[in-house]
DNA sequence: GATGAATGAGACTTCATTCAT
DNA sequence: GATGAATGAAGTCTCATTCAT
């Protein structure tokens, strides 16, 4: 039974719904420190700044996905259609847990003018996630193609996961999956294909 | 003779600029008195509170929006694939025009959790614009259907106008109009089989 | 038929309702404003501050009150009881015709710390008040007590106006008015008193 | 040994010198904080508002009259006369020891019109007051009388600390102070005329 | 390690006053 | 004389951060 003690991974998971929920510059240590059951000064112990802190969730969930999610289109005991349906179920899990859509987007429009470190991260974090698509769409579809595809799965996810939150509407989201799916099902472009 | 002194007007299109690259939240009234050449007092002129500028702004752009964009998809003088590329053509140069995205994409983000109001009249917003795109897609696509791809549609625009913000890379819009268009030029999906 | 144009009276007399009704610092030049059917740049056309319409208005109040109230404890054709039921007659009327209490004594509390200026010309309203009755009891009390019964009265009244204020409740001031007759109807306190 | 720390008290005690010597509005929250050793912001760990803050004070000074002075009226040990004349010996000390007389009084005038929140609370105050002298006055007086007697005065008090603040004299409450012992030192009205 | 008092910069907002029109 | 835009100082309040206990 693993005590629920105070340490560094657990206010970052607390700090992590209250970031997602509220966008950062307008969630305050307090909010997070009542999230975390700890007064304001008692985060300084574990983090330096609230850049940092919020500098530790971005790192923190883009490992999680790293791990969790994106590893998966590189499992080779899977076929790309097995992996892409497991991406996907995956991540529909994660985004349906929460109401509070994505950290990453969020902060990918609301900082990336103000805060330009997070930007990077983000960055970081979306193009692993394309990479990790584009992997996947690169066993049916030519290379460019693939990138194509990586990246407009990822962006068209991003927009339905923004339109879930604010109509509170799950189709949204099961929708650009489904589509992402039937793209997948296409017959690749071919380059040379004038055949009788 | 036009008129010298600062407007409502004029301070509506200053901040929206301003808004929308650094957030709501981000956004001082003292950036936005900078950005229209006054002191922070004067803009109490023209608005009571920084919330009801942000208001002002929101219905500016939706009414810019409905006039300018959304209209078209209503002008029944032109033939439907005419009205989308129409559509898709004036929203691009929109969002190229400014390096910033789309102030009601991020507003979405930003405020739906902290500014109930603002969420309802950016619903609002988009769900004028998914009936836009309905309208042109019901003229070749079943009502079900056309509703599908118009969320759809605005949902993939948003993500790639977030993605082409993030990695300052325009390809992203570019490519989420390309599909849009491919859809519309898809078979519609066959209701009725056709058999004798 | 007269008038109504704006000219410094009629934003005299405007001023005196907001100012008793809310008090020197709550009043603002637009409430004055407003209440004059003006705009606040306006009012600098006759007065060149706030404090010289503040001023303007004691004054008004305070020539009101010598002519109309005080000027009957000096008309010598009348007799000292009548004197005395006509001052309590008017300045009931006064109190009685707005629901805001004294201005006097709104400022007295008010500024008496903060606005010397004003302690000043408020003390002489009272000063001017408490000689006519004094002047009054004169008539019937030895000098000294008709002083005491003169600072008495007034101050009754004044904590009397307040409390009807505060519990909306004029009976505070038609008993305070009662008891002070009631005093001029005592028997003078004889110096010499040693009778059998 | 004592706590070093400021205290809520503390701040409550500073706060009712400077609200009851510039008043509620002209008090900011930058002057209290300097009469507590502080800076503005460190109250708000005391106290979410100013507003808050005054109540607190408020409520405070209520409860210390209530038990230092109006008490006084209740404690049967003492003879009515006795009471009386404590009651009027405590209160003079307290409105001496001040120079800036009656803070109850001066928010009632003040805030009656501006701040409803305090206008109940002031009342609450003064009603326990004039229940405290009714009380007493009932000992030898009926009760409608001693009603009469009660509200008369406090109402006379007020006036005259309003007056003894204003002339910076303090003869006026020692001699309402005395009109309300002989007035209890009067023969009661009969109700019931004494024949057979 | 945890507290919570204290800080000080900066946010939104109000308002008396000025002045060009 | 009247306007209303503009000012700038000052007010209330928030919040990331520090630090003695």
């Amino acid at each position: 039974m693993p005590k629920q003690k105070t340490n560094a991974k657990f206010i970052i998971k607390q700090s992590l719904k209250v970031f997602r929920n509220k966008g950062y510059h307008s969630t305050s240590m307090a909010d997070i420190a009542k999230a975390c059951g700890l007064l304001k000064g008692s985060l300084y112990h574990y983090f330096k700044s609230k850049e940092s802190l919020m500098t530790a969730v971005i790192e923190h969930l883009h490992n999680f996905y790293k791990k969790e999610v994106f590893a998966q289109a590189y499992d080779e005991e899977l076929g790309a259609k097995q992996k892409l349906q497991l991406l996907i179920d995956i991540s529909e899990r994660q985004f349906f847990s929460s109401e509070s859509g994505c950290l990453m987007g969020n902060l990918a429009l609301e900082t990336v003018s103000t805060v330009p470190e997070f930007s990077e991260k983000v960055k970081q974090f979306f193009q692993d996630w394309m990479d990790a698509m584009t992997h996947i769409f690169a066993e049916k579809f030519p290379l460019a193609q693939a990138k194509q595809l990586g990246r407009e799965s990822v962006a068209a996810i991003e927009g339905a996961i923004m339109m879930m939150r604010l109509f509170n509407d799950r189709q949204f989201l099961i929708q650009a999956h489904q589509t992402i799916l039937q793209k997948f099902n296409q017959t690749p472009l071919s380059t040379t294909n004038n055949n009788p």
